[in-house]
RNA sequence: GGUCGGGUGGCCGAGUGGCUAGGCAGAGCUCUGCAAAAGCUCGUACAGCGGUUCGAAUCCGCUCUCGACCUCCA
C-alpha cells in the first residue's frame, strides 16, 4: 500500500494520497498558453508534474494525465483593453491565428521533449472543446449562478459565496474582495467586480469567434479547464496541478464553476508549484525578465554566461522542493551542471561494478538504509531535493569501490544489485534524467582510440612529451583525457 | 492597503525540538610521471530581540527584511 503524502493546497496540510478509484489516478495540469514562446518559468510545473506522473506510475497506479493547450484567446495584453492576444499578435506577424498557435505549440513540445517529460495521456485544446464549454455555461445559468449581459455571460460570485466557501483555496475573503471592488472602477457589465466571465461577446474585429446561444464570442477565462477536466477525468478527480500564480483567480473560479455545474467540488488534491525567480523577482511576462527556452539552451541571452543543457535545467529544478521558490543564477545552474555530471558518472561507474558475495554487514546495512530513504523522501510530498541529496550520499561509496578505497567484495552481490536498481529507478524512471553526454559517433570513438593507443605506448616508453602533447592538444578544444588507475584511458567532451 | 509565504554557512538549497542534509566553490592531504578524476579531512550556518524548555536554528511574541497573490501570468 503506497504511503504517498501530498501537500494539498486546499486544506494546507499534507494528506495521504488515496485515489477515488483504487489503482487509478486522474491528474490534470494547467498547460501552456500558446500565444508565445515558453520560458524557464514554464519549465517548472511541467517538470514537477512529470515527476508526479512518473512517481504515481512507479507506485503502480494507472494514471490518466491530462494537460491542456490554451489556444483560444481570452487574454489581455498589458495596457490594452481585453482583447484576443492570439489574434492581436497574429495581425502583427501576419499569420493566421491557428498558424501562430501551432508554431508555439510545436515549440512547446520541442522543449518538453528535450526536458524528457513524458507526454500526457490527453492534451486537449480549448478551441477543440467550445461545445463542452458552452454546455457547461448553460448548466451554470440554469442553476441560477450566471447572468447574461450584452452577449457576455458572467458567473455570480457573490451569490455563490453566500452558500459556498469561495476563496478558500487561495485564502481570500469574499468581503475583502467586494470591498476593494467599490473603490475601483468596475467593469459596468458585471454585477460585482468579483464576478468573472464565462463567455465574452466578441467585438467585430475579433478573429477568433464562435457561435453561442448568446451571440458570437469566445469562452471566458477559466471555463476550459473545468469543461475539459470533467470530460476526461470526471466530475471529481484526484489531482489538479499548476503554478501557484494560478491559485487565484483561475483555480478558485474553476472550483466555483464546477461546484455549481456538478453539485460538488471537482478536485480532491490541489498541488501548486512555486515560482522561479530571477534576482528575487518572479520570472514572468509582466516583469519582462523571462529567459526563453531557446535562449536558455543556446546561451543567447544577456543574462546567460553559457548555454545550459535541458537535463541540467531539469536537475536544477529537481534539486529544490517544488513548493519553494527557486532563484535563477548562472552560479546555481553551473553548480547543477557539475553536480549532475558527477552523479551521472557515478551511475555509469555503478553499472560496471561487480562484487564477490561475502559482504560486510555494516556497509550493506548502510547502503540498504540509504536506498530505503529514497522512498521516504518521495512519499513526503515529493521531496526530490532530498532524493538527490540521498543519491549523492551513495556516490562516494560507488567511486570508492571503483577506486579501491573500499575493498572488492565489501558489498554483497545482493546489495549491489539493489543499489543498481535504485539508481536506475530513481535517476531515470522517477527523476527522468538522462545522460548529458551526447552519444559519440562510432567514428569519433575509433579515432579517439587511435590517439589513446599512441599515448599509451608513449607512456610505456616514459615519453612524457608526446603523452602530454596529445592530452593538452585535445584539451585545448574540450576533449579531456582521463588516465584511470588500471592503466586504461577514457575521454569526455566538455 | 488586504491575504499568504519566506529569511539557513562564499553561492544554491533540504531538514529537524537534542543525534548539527546534499551540491557547487575554497583549503589541506592521499593517489598519480604530471594533470584530470576519485577518495579522505576541514569551515560548526540557520535575519534580529525577547520568551517557553533541561535543551531551539526548529515552538510562541515582537521587530527588521524579501517575495507572491489581489489584473494576463507556470
Amino acid at each position: 500500500m503506497p504511503n504517498f503524502k501530498i501537500y494539498n493546497s486546499y486544506t494546507r496540510e499534507k494528506e495521504l494520497f488515496e485515489p477515488i478509484v483504487p489503482g487509478n489516478v486522474g491528474l490534470y495540469v494547467c498547460g501552456p498558453t500558446v500565444s508565445g514562446e515558453s520560458h524557464l518559468g514554464h519549465a517548472r510545473p511541467y517538470i514537477t508534474f512529470d515527476v508526479v506522473y512518473r512517481y504515481l506510475m512507479h507506485l503502480g497506479y494507472r494514471v490518466r494525465y491530462v494537460r491542456n493547450i490554451t489556444d483560444a484567446g481570452h487574454f489581455e495584453e498589458e495596457g490594452k483593453e481585453a482583447e484576443d492576444k492570439v489574434s492581436d499578435k497574429a495581425k502583427l506577424e501576419r499569420l493566421e491565428p491557428m498558424e501562430l498557435v501551432q508554431k508555439y505549440t510545436n515549440l512547446f513540445h520541442w522543449g518538453m521533449r528535450l526536458f524528457n517529460t513524458i507526454e500526457p495521456s490527453i492534451e486537449p485544446t480549448a478551441t477543440g472543446h467550445i461545445i463542452e464549454q458552452i454546455s457547461m455555461i448553460e448548466k451554470i445559468m440554469s442553476e441560477g449562478y450566471a447572468y447574461e449581459v450584452n452577449g457576455s455571460v458572467y458567473f455570480d460570485v457573490k451569490k455563490y459565496a453566500d452558500t459556498h466557501a469561495y476563496g478558500k483555496l487561495s485564502g481570500r475573503i469574499i468581503d475583502d474582495l467586494l470591498e476593494t471592488t467599490r473603490d475601483l472602477e468596475g467593469q459596468n457589465e458585471k454585477r460585482n467586480k468579483v464576478d468573472f466571465a464565462l463567455w465574452k461577446s466578441a467585438p467585430p474585429q475579433h478573429i477568433m469567434r464562435w457561435k453561442s446561444p448568446w451571440g458570437e464570442g469566445f469562452p471566458g477565462w477559466h471555463i476550459e479547464c473545468s469543461a475539459m477536466s470533467a470530460k476526461y477525468l470526471g466530475d471529481v478527480f484526484d489531482i489538479h496541478g499548476g503554478g501557484m500564480d494560478l491559485q487565484f483567480p483561475h483555480h478558485e473560479s474553476e472550483i466555483a464553476q464546477s461546484t455549481i455545474a456538478h453539485g460538488h467540488a471537482p478536485v480532491r488534491y490541489w498541488m501548486h508549484n512555486n515560482m522561479i525567480t530571477i534576482n528575487g523577482k518572479k520570472m514572468g511576462k509582466s516583469y519582462n525578465n523571462v529567459i526563453k527556452l531557446t535562449e536558455l539552451f543556446s546561451g543567447n541571452h544577456p543574462l546567460l554566461e553559457q548555454p545550459y543543457h535541458p537535463m541540467v535545467v531539469r536537475f536544477y529544478i529537481l534539486q529544490t522542493h517544488y513548493r519553494s521558490t527557486l532563484d535563477f543564477s548562472n552560479e546555481a545552474l553551473q553548480a547543477s551542471e557539475k553536480g549532475l555530471k558527477r552523479l551521472w558518472e557515478a551511475y555509469e561507474t555503478l553499472k560496471q561494478l561487480t562484487t564477490s558475495d561475502h559482504g560486510d554487514a555494516s556497509l550493506d546495512i548502510q547502503v540498504k538504509e540509504t536506498i530505503a530513504a529514497l522512498d521516504a523522501c518521495m512519499n513526503d510530498d515529493l521531496n526530490t531535493a532530498q532524493v538527490v541529496a540521498t543519491l549523492f550520499e551513495l556516490v562516494p561509496i560507488i567511486n570508492s569501490m571503483k577506486g579501491g578505497q573500499i575493498q572488492q567484495g565489501t558489498l554483497s552481490t545482493n546489495t549491489l544489485t539493489l543499489l543498481k536498481q535504485a539508481f536506475k529507478t530513481y535517476l531515470e524512471d522517477i527523476l527522468g534524467l538522462q545522460s548529458v553526454q551526447e552519444s559519440q559517433g562510432d567514428k569519433l570513438d575509433r579515432a579517439m582510440s587511435v590517439l589513446i593507443d599512441i599515448r599509451k605506448e608513449a607512456r610505456i616508453r616514459k615519453d612524457w612529451t608526446t603523452s602530454d602533447e596529445i592530452r593538452n592538444k585535445l584539451a585545448a578544444f574540450g576533449i579531456m583525457l582521463k588516465d584511470e588507475k588500471d592503466g586504461s584511458m577514457s575521454y569526455a567532451i566538455e
